[in-house]
DNA sequence: ATAAAATCGGAGTATTTTATCCAAATAATT
DNA sequence: AATTATTTGGATAAAATACTCCGATTTTAT
């Protein structure tokens, strides 16, 4: 089961952490990320080719080709991949599913709710690929 | 799209603090909540009885049947509901989709992510549906 | 008794999400 | 030039989630 992000998103997130952690400008094929993190390569392939076309990934083609990031990790926050690929309405809309929640006609948690969301968004505008370089090693290690 | 509960969870939410909005032993129809939360009919019946299942509500057939609250509000918090309904393993899975995420393997937004998320539980543990009655009933008039 | 209004249970359908397959294009290596 | 390793794009398949249908049963009220 997914935590918030979807399937989708959770595999882009895992696959941009992984290139972040290679030198810089490494390019690395979807047979290897697919390997390294166990995710479907057909899948990840589609989805590291939706997030070059929003900017974050880059691909190239042909016998050692494969893809990198296309900025450096210190310019790619953790909330760009999200908003690539699930988009910002969850930090928009009712945790509860009522139409219009908002400070005029608040759910019932509106505020407590509200309180968290905003944390969440923070801690994922703030988390840079770079600064997570070494704890993504180490996972990756563990893997 | 749904933030963090499934459809069918926010439904049950919604479904069950408007049972506890009403007045105390209230039997209200399948139809009425759905007209009133605009869920569709079929589908909240079928969530209701799955908590009625789960000893979160009470149904009674026939002419005038429908369905109230087994307990009193004040002894029912949201996350039975989402236990229920959802279950508990978002609370305990990586929000990046890792496996094993662990203090011992934590994934790179391990720390960050697991006190956001004990928060969230916390929330949920102590809201329970008496002590949102006042907020729900304003919801409730503004639908 | 009969009709009306409700839940119940089980199966079925629709939509969305996740995942796979394959042929074509591209580029490096031999 | 041929081979190999890769991405690309489009179609398709499988799985999960969301939702519906309907006949049977139960209860109340006339």
């Amino acid at each position: 089961m997914t935590v918030i992000f979807s399937k989708k998103c959770e595999y882009g997130l895992q696959a941009v952490l992984f290139l972040a952690a290679q030198k810089t400008g490494t390019v690395v094929s979807a047979v290897t990320i697919s390997e390294v993190l166990k995710i479907p390569r057909e899948f990840i392939s589609k989805i590291l080719q939706s997030l070059r076309d929003s900017g974050i990934t880059r691909s190239t083609k042909g016998k050692s080709g494969g893809f990198c990031l296309a900025k450096p990790a210190s310019e790619i926050k953790l909330i760009d991949i999200v908003e690539a690929i699930d988009g910002l309405e969850i930090f928009n809309s009712c945790v509860l599913g009522f139409p219009e929640c908002s400070p005029v006609t608040p759910c019932p948690v509106h505020d407590s709710w509200g309180a968290l969301r905003d944390q969440a968004f923070e801690m994922l505008s703030n988390e840079t690929l770079d600064k997570l370089k070494d704890k993504t090693l180490s996972k990756i290690q563990s893997l």
